[in-house]
Parts: C-alpha cells; sequence; structure tokens
DNA sequence: AAGTAATACTACGCGCGAGTAGGTTAGGCG
DNA sequence: CGCCTAACCTACTCGCGCGTAGTATTACTT
C-alpha cells in the first residue's frame, strides 16, 4: 500500500472530529514536516499531507494556505524550534569553548531526535527555489552571526583579538563541517551524539586556539607567518 | 508546411543544423546542467532544455533519455569532472599536507569557474528524492575515502598511527567545513579563492596536528585527555 | 541516381496534483 | 430550543509539462 512503515495507528482512526483551529493547525504542521522531509517539496502532495494529519485538503487551505505557504511556516517553525534548543542550552556566564560545546551537544541531540526536522532544514529548504532558499538564509544567518561573536569573544584576551566580522569564514566553516558529520552519523549509527560533537569540538577549538596564537601552516614547509587571517 | 517558402532565410534561426550526435549531447547536457542547477530537478522543464541547447525535445529523449536519466547524466558528468580536477592536480610525491592543500586550492577554483557544476552537485543533486541521492552519494564516498586515506597517511609518523576508517569523521567534516565555507563565499564575494582555501586549510590542519600529537580539549577546562580519538 | 539511415521537427495525448465550489454537521449561546 | 458560526467534507476543474506519434529533410553509401 502505502511505502511508509511507520504507520503507526493505522486502523483504528476515530478521525477525532470538532477540534479547535490551534490543534489542527499543529496536527496539519506535524505532518507537513514529515511528509516534505520524506518526499522533499514538489514530490510532496497535499492529498498525503492531509491524510497524514488526519484531516481533508480544504481545512489545510483555509488555515495554512497554499503548498508554498505551508512549506515555508514549516520551515520557520522547525528553525524557531532548533535556534530556541540551542540557545537555552547556551548560558551566557560560562566561558566560549564551554558555550560552544554545549552548543554542539544539544545540536548534534536535537538532530538525533528530530530527523525530519533537521532533514527539511537542510536537504530541502535549501534546493527548491528562491523562496524557501531565501527563507532559510535568513536563519541561517543568524545562527551563524551567533557562533561569529561567540568565536570573536573567545579571542578578547589573547594577542591578537578579533571582531566578529572576521570570524564569519570560521562560524560558516565549523556550521558545515557539524552538518556533514551529521549527514556521515546517518550511515554510522555506531557513533554516539556526544561522541561526534566531542571529535567536532575539538578539532575545530585546538585549530582556532593555534590560529588565534600565530601558530598556522603554509605551503611549502611549516613556517610561523601571519597570513591565517590575511 | 514551411511558411514563406520563398522567403529566403529570414534572419533569427542560426541554430546550426545536421550535427553529428556526439556534439548534440555535449550541448544537451551543457543546457541541462545550466537549468538544472537555476531551477531545481522538478522546476525544470525539458522544454526549457531544448531551447537553451538549441534542439527540439525529442531529440534529447533519442540521446539521452527521460529526464530522470538526463539529470543523472549530468551528475556523473560534473562529479567526473570535478575529481579529475583535484585527483590531477593532486602529487602523490609530496608530503600530505601539500596534497591536501593543492586539492583544496583546485577544489575552490573549480567551483568559482563552474559555479551550475556545484550547485547541480551540492545542492540539487542530494534534494529531489531517492535515485539521485543514492547517485550522488557514491561519488561523495569516493571523495571522503581518498581525504580519509591522505589524513591517515599524515598520521604514519606519528606516536599513534591511524587507519583510514578511524579518519573518515574528520574527512566528513572536513568536506562539509569546505563546502559551507563555499556556499559562504557566494555572499562575499571579495575574498579570494586561495584566501579561503588557505583558511580552512590552516584551521584544519593545525587542529588536525593537535589531536594527532595528544594535545585535546574536555569539558570542564583543559586537560590532555586522550578522548579525541574514542 | 537511388536507397538508406541518421538527424530533426511540429503538434498532440494524457495523467497528476494544486486549488475550489458548494454543501453538511456540530456545538456554543441566548 | 432554535440560530449562527466555525469546523469539516466530497467531488470536482483545469493547467502544466512529460513523453511520443507521425513526418520531413539531409548526408552518406553503392
Amino acid at each position: 500500500m502505502r511505502p511508509d512503515p511507520d504507520d503507526h495507528e493505522a486502523s483504528p482512526r476515530p478521525r477525532s472530529r470538532r477540534l479547535p483551529r490551534s490543534v489542527r493547525e499543529r496536527q496539519i504542521l506535524d505532518a507537513a514536516v514529515e511528509v516534505y522531509a520524506a518526499r522533499g517539496f514538489h514530490l510532496a502532495s497535499m492529498d498525503e499531507i492531509s491524510e497524514v494529519a488526519g484531516i481533508s485538503k480544504p481545512m489545510i487551505y483555509a488555515y495554512l494556505g497554499s503548498k508554498e505557504e505551508l512549506f515555508v511556516a514549516c520551515i520557520q517553525r522547525e528553525a524557531t524550534r532548533l535556534i530556541e534548543a540551542i540557545s537555552t542550552a547556551v548560558d551566557p556566564e560560562v566561558g566560549p569553548d564551554e558555550q560552544l560545546w554545549r552548543g554542539l551537544r544539544v545540536f548534534f541531540d536535537y538532530v538525533q531526535r528530530n530527523r525530519a526536522s533537521w532533514v527539511l532544514l537542510h536537504r530541502q529548504a535549501p534546493a527548491g527555489g528562491e523562496p524557501f532558499a531565501a527563507e532559510f538564509g535568513q536563519w541561517r544567518e543568524r545562527a551563524m552571526v551567533l557562533i561569529a561573536s561567540l568565536l570573536a569573544r573567545a579571542t578578547e584576551g589573547a594577542a591578537q583579538p578579533m571582531q566578529p566580522q572576521q570570524m564569519e569564514p570560521f562560524a560558516a566553516s565549523l556550521v558545515g563541517a557539524a552538518e556533514s558529520l551529521l549527514d556521515w552519523w546517518v550511515e554510522h549509527p555506531e557513533h554516539t551524539a556526544d561522541g561526534l560533537a566531542m571529535r567536532l569540538m575539538n578539532l575545530a577549538w585546538m585549530g582556532f586556539g593555534d590560529l588565534v596564537e600565530g601558530r598556522s601552516w603554509s605551503p611549502g614547509g611549516d613556517a610561523s607567518g601571519c597570513t591565517a587571517f590575511d
């Protein structure tokens, strides 16, 4: 029948009737995130979303608008969820390294527990047309700026303190590394979230520390030039 | 049914005629890469591809098959191009660091010169359905294994040499960091390919060197544990 | 010069899925 | 107890775009 193996609660769906709008909107968004993540925006059909949500199609249009608007609503909700999860875990009182470490841990943990949410944000949103890429880009940008300022704060006591703007390429690299590592994790589930987060934290923090303190690599044999930050 | 049989050669049809199959296939693939990259698989129409290619639609079906097959052909050609560009730049005679550096340089350079190719491989291929993701995954896997063995070779002289398999998460992180940095680059074109490649090389190589030599970070203050590699 | 195969086009069938028209029932409230 | 609104449905329309039937034209071979 349906290629969906996790069809929990298939038969006894008395399709609870007359629920308030807010509850239905939640159900619809839940279903939409799941289907969009599994199939991608274009292959996802409103009929399937309505079926998974346990409601008929016109209600989706009445409550959340067109297919595009529904997709944007999904991106917004899931991006908010992710960023808030990380934000609340990062205590501004502790040192930058500890903040980064906690952020990474929660990030990996979130993805482990919310695969569909992550696939939607990372795989589907950036592809599939300009409007979605732009929408997602804003959220990504916020995360970048946050991390960049974190890294900049970490250089405050060093010989050469950095501006958050100068840290942006490093922040981009770090985020990309985390994303890629998460993808790799899918095919190597024997590793733990904390283990991988630790690996990445080490790689990033140690390399970053070297650069801040002036140790660097340059082509044609090691030297202690200052080209790392241009 | 030609309109105006006596109208000797109007003007606006340079559409070169009767070209051999191999040439047409090249033109079609060029057009397809461009359109698929710009619009994504689903929004791209065969009509637009045929128009850009300067040929009619049935020829595409005759030469390259369905829309899906054409997309796969694009992925294969562009992935081959990219991997070959990097492979030829990496001289197995020089040290691992120099190999990695050259690979990164060529990688950044390739993306700069072949935006459409890169967008196709990085943005469009992983989204849009299983068949394409699988196809692309094979190529990505090859690159990963290559880099992992490179990193492993770099640890040969160290206190604790590593197996290529153990290096996979680091390779994944490195590739992801490079990809993300390339995305960031699009919105900050004032940077040069070499400059960004250098930043990433430094971050990765220095951090990696620390870990190989046993220096590591751990939560709750620095310590010299050995948890980085589990 | 005639035959053949490769190159090329115009114009259409047809399925799929976004979005809607129009009608029905439940529950809150006087 | 009847009225009104919000929740909810079935059953359509209609356009878009993949893929193809059928045909024409050029180049190479003998």
